[in-house]
DNA sequence: GCGGCGTAGTTGCGTGGGCAACGGGTAATT
DNA sequence: AATTACCCGTTGCCCACGCAACTACGCCGC
């Protein structure tokens, strides 16, 4: 007897969803990263790396620590890493506590631009998304978020 | 007299929200596309053009028309469409009406990898994403994205 | 202590993509 | 018709990133 078809086609509301989300996230990192370069001569993934700096113990974090909170390679965050510290917005140091391993220090002038950068980048995401929504639309965002993240990365 | 300081920092919620589309279209987009790359060997990018294309009257559509609607540098959908005719899987076919332009066209190879990908993809994207979801829910998720797009290319 | 194994970060190489400049075609102004 | 301005798609150049290979180190069991 028949098994039913499994339904291949998205309906219009999935769809809306779906490619909705792409667009959406494209436009709004291009224009933020846009905005932060044109303003502070800083790439977005920059901001994104000082920000997670600066919120660590003694504003330092380990390669592959900041490299899992950007979603970015090993090999990325290693040159990521080397552009910010040519510019002198963090300084690698050594880990005493394994030899293998190096941290990621902000520097004073790294902590300075980003305290410039941020009103920037924040009043672009109020402007751009956040003004959208009520405070409850934010919550049913989140907790959407939530729920899709821990199934996102592995292949089922 | 003092005018109320522009607050600076974000809420929890609207931290969550914002952060939560970041990292949930990151690892997405990268799980769907190792998905489709590795059963067709067809990158995620080339995936969206050739649906795109397939949607089109007579399958074939302006280059300009092609990169805006996967947001995509001209410069950019000129490569991915080389890489794409190399493959055969379309073919640019000269614009009679304007001398300057150039058309995209599926060709039936590009048509039957298609019909083979599509059931992969839309999988994927069902099982990490709109599983989650109420048919209501995809109804805010859409409306949501609707208020959104609109300002967000444009600076403000 | 010493060989094997896992791990942290770096490097060579290939690839995808943006920007600016260009060549050729169209549209507007005169 | 000629000049000018604009627009389409392509190309040169460069950069950011991932993968795989490598080095150097920690962690075992023996």
């Amino acid at each position: 007897m028949a098994v039913p078809e499994t339904r291949v086609d998205l309906t219009e509301t999935e769809l809306a969803a779906w490619r909705g989300l792409l667009r959406v996230h494209t436009a709004l990192v291009k224009a933020l990263d846009a905005e932060l370069a044109a303003a502070h001569d800083l790439p977005l993934s920059s901001y994104e790396v000082l920000i997670t700096l600066e919120s660590a113990p003694d504003r330092k974090r380990r390669m592959a620590e900041l490299a899992d909170s950007v979603l970015l390679s090993r090999s990325g965050m290693t040159r990521l890493v080397d552009r910010l510290e040519r510019e002198g917005l963090l300084v690698r140091d050594t880990c005493t506590d394994d030899g293998r391993g190096c941290f990621a220090v902000l520097t004073e002038k790294g902590a300075e631009l980003l305290e410039r950068a941020r009103p920037t980048h924040l009043e672009g995401v109020r402007e751009r998304f956040l003004v959208h929504f009520s405070e409850d639309e934010l919550r049913r965002f989140a907790s959407a978020w939530e729920r899709v993240l821990p199934g996102a990365a592995s292949a089922d």
